[in-house]
DNA sequence: AACAATTAGTTGACGTGTAATCTAACACAT
DNA sequence: ATGTGTTAGATTACACGTCAACTAATTGTT
């Protein structure tokens, strides 16, 4: 094999023969992929329940819109600005039970989703393994750290927010 | 509209009835966020060339290889371990001409990958535009700022990765 | 030599992200 | 009221991730 499990994890995560142009690239690169893993240990909780977290966060959504429901495109603003991702997302819960939608008698054009008794059950069942997750995870981030690191996340977001939003002219 | 752009974007960026349980788990949710967004910007600054960002990894890392190419696999540990997508990303990345593939004689099993001429170009031309996207969206990081952050997320995927191991017996 | 276990890679089914294009419904001006 | 523009949402096409099941080649065992 070419890649030996007996080399040390973090070196041997990105081998690469320059592994990293500036520190800077390396940060990138590295939310890019702890992003990634944690999508992953994520899904695998939530995969005994046949649930994904998309899915999941969409039901912990529905949850805080209450009985008035919430349009389509409300859910997918809060999440990260998906759109068509978003219909068939719903789709395929209405088939599992979990979501409800109808037309919005007063705006005709608006789709109202609620969550079925269904849904905010999984929910609640799975709120508790989701903050057991990150609490494991972040287990030896003293408070200070986590604090810190949550402002660099948010200065890089707005940084990015804005390239994006220069870019717009393509 | 429902969500106004006038409110502060970080304020709105996450509008929940219950924004977070606790700092841990808005960090869990901020580095999801954040990949997703510097995603997309990497992916708008590639599109123009007709390359996704995991196309580009793909690229550098058949670069670092050399004339002696790397097995399919070895690719796919590199980046994030998929596998099955491996397959066909380099499927379509061959049929963009920026790739070769041929089986090794040594070990028939593995298929060696090369990068073309013109996909060795290409990473040279998209190389500065990747820095300097990075270097964007860090401009306001101090330096140590950088290392701390690198360190966190090395911890949170440390910690992950071990999680992710013990629920293998699913 | 022959059979079992492992390894590399592919394929199929499916979930979800993006962009582009379309329809239906509303808002407003004349 | 009618046309114009905007908004909500669905649809289509495609990239890419996952899992599960498969083939083919190699290795190891007896």
């Amino acid at each position: 094999m070419i890649v030996s499990r007996s080399e040390s994890r973090l070196q041997a995560e990105l081998k690469q023969s320059r592994p990293f142009a500036s520190p800077v690239e390396e940060a990138f690169i590295s939310v890019l992929k702890t992003a990634d893993l944690l999508t992953r240990v994520l899904d695998r909780q939530m995969a005994g329940h046949d649930l994904s977290h998309q899915q999941y966060n969409v039901l912990r959504i529905l949850r805080g819109a209450g009985p008035d429901g919430i349009p389509t495109l409300a859910i997918a603003g809060r999440l990260i600005e998906c759109t068509p991702g978003m219909t068939r997302l719903l789709d395929r819960m209405e088939l599992k039970g979990l979501v409800l939608r109808r037309r919005c008698p007063e705006d005709r054009r608006q789709v109202l989703c609620y969550a079925t008794p269904k849904g905010n059950g999984l929910v609640e069942l799975l709120e508790p393994i989701v903050s057991s997750l990150s609490d494991r995870c972040f287990e030896q981030i003293q408070p200070a750290e986590v604090q810190a690191f949550i402002e660099v996340l948010e200065r890089i977001r707005e940084r990015a927010a804005r390239i994006e939003a220069s870019g717009q002219d393509r």
